[in-house]
DNA sequence: TGTGCACCCTGTAGCAACTACAGGGTCAAG
DNA sequence: CTTGACCCTGTAGTTGCTACAGGGTGCACA
């Protein structure tokens, strides 16, 4: 018990965390309560780091803490089915290859209303235009409403 | 002038935008507050509508709330040249393909891992294994540290 | 005339996942 | 014995909304 006994700092530095991160993560439970010394610092074991290494590599990967929360409790019962953590991984992996096509359309969209810039007054700006609901009316600008 | 005198639902139902929300955008000075009826009712001109239809698109294509800002705020300068709007949308682009990036090499590191899986138990997991620092020592889980 | 309902108002608090203070305490070196 | 680096708690800020609570307004229908 209590083996290593690490600041909050060098658990920081051990793991690329912020060291209020750290207590965010034990403030939400993520990580558990160290001890503490006699001048009320948090002690951290070798068992924390192991932790939180894995908790950062997990949000690394894009798992929402409640997902890393999840794969914790799972990871604590080693002796049941891996099925469920399965399931996380592969309910992440189709988020997010969701996102990937979400962003690959917005970048043809984009693309496309850049490609057609021609540099002029901002007037006959096609990016503006494309912007622009039904047809701009002539007459100018996106018609910014004064509070007269 | 006030042309049309839009309800505020008659407005969020036009352009698909919450209640709540427009309101919020009138907040933050995105939208112009709009004249009052006498029940103090908001009522919105064409104008309106022209300018909330506007940054929803530009909303939806990713343009973040400052981007969206200042790209009506160079809408408005319709006689300046339109290298800044070019500049924000480039910027925009660039960042959209630096996430469509990070999030191919997520996935093919997720899909990579998720084939390991061997559909055992917790303990021999290769998911967990893939998440966990330097080799998992012998003997089990996350090392759960409890506050003793 | 009432009364019911949909709509509107303000103001505040909540979400994720941190980050950044303010205002103090602790500890080792010089 | 003071300086400076570190630590503590607690609270507020970030982004872009969303969701109440606790009221007021406006119009149709009986």
């Amino acid at each position: 018990m209590a083996c290593e006994n690490l600041s909050i700092g060098d658990l920081a530095k051990a793991t690329s965390t912020k060291v209020e991160t750290i207590r965010y993560y034990e403030r939400i439970s993520l990580l558990p309560a160290p001890e503490r010394t006699a001048g009320n610092y948090r002690s951290y074991s070798a068992a924390h780091l192991g932790r939180l290494s894995f908790i950062r590599r997990a949000r690394d990967l894009g798992f929402s803490i409640e997902q890393v929360r999840d794969l914790l409790g799972l990871s604590d019962q080693r002796d049941r089915p891996c099925e469920a953590v399965d399931a996380i991984a592969r309910e992440h992996l189709a988020e997010v290859k969701r996102k990937i096509r979400d962003l690959q359309a917005l970048r043809r969209e984009l693309d496309s209303i850049l490609s057609q810039c021609s540099r002029g007054t901002v007037a006959e700006c096609q990016i503006i235009e494309a912007l622009s609901p039904t047809a701009t009316p002539r007459g100018g600008g996106i018609r910014t409403p004064e509070t007269e």
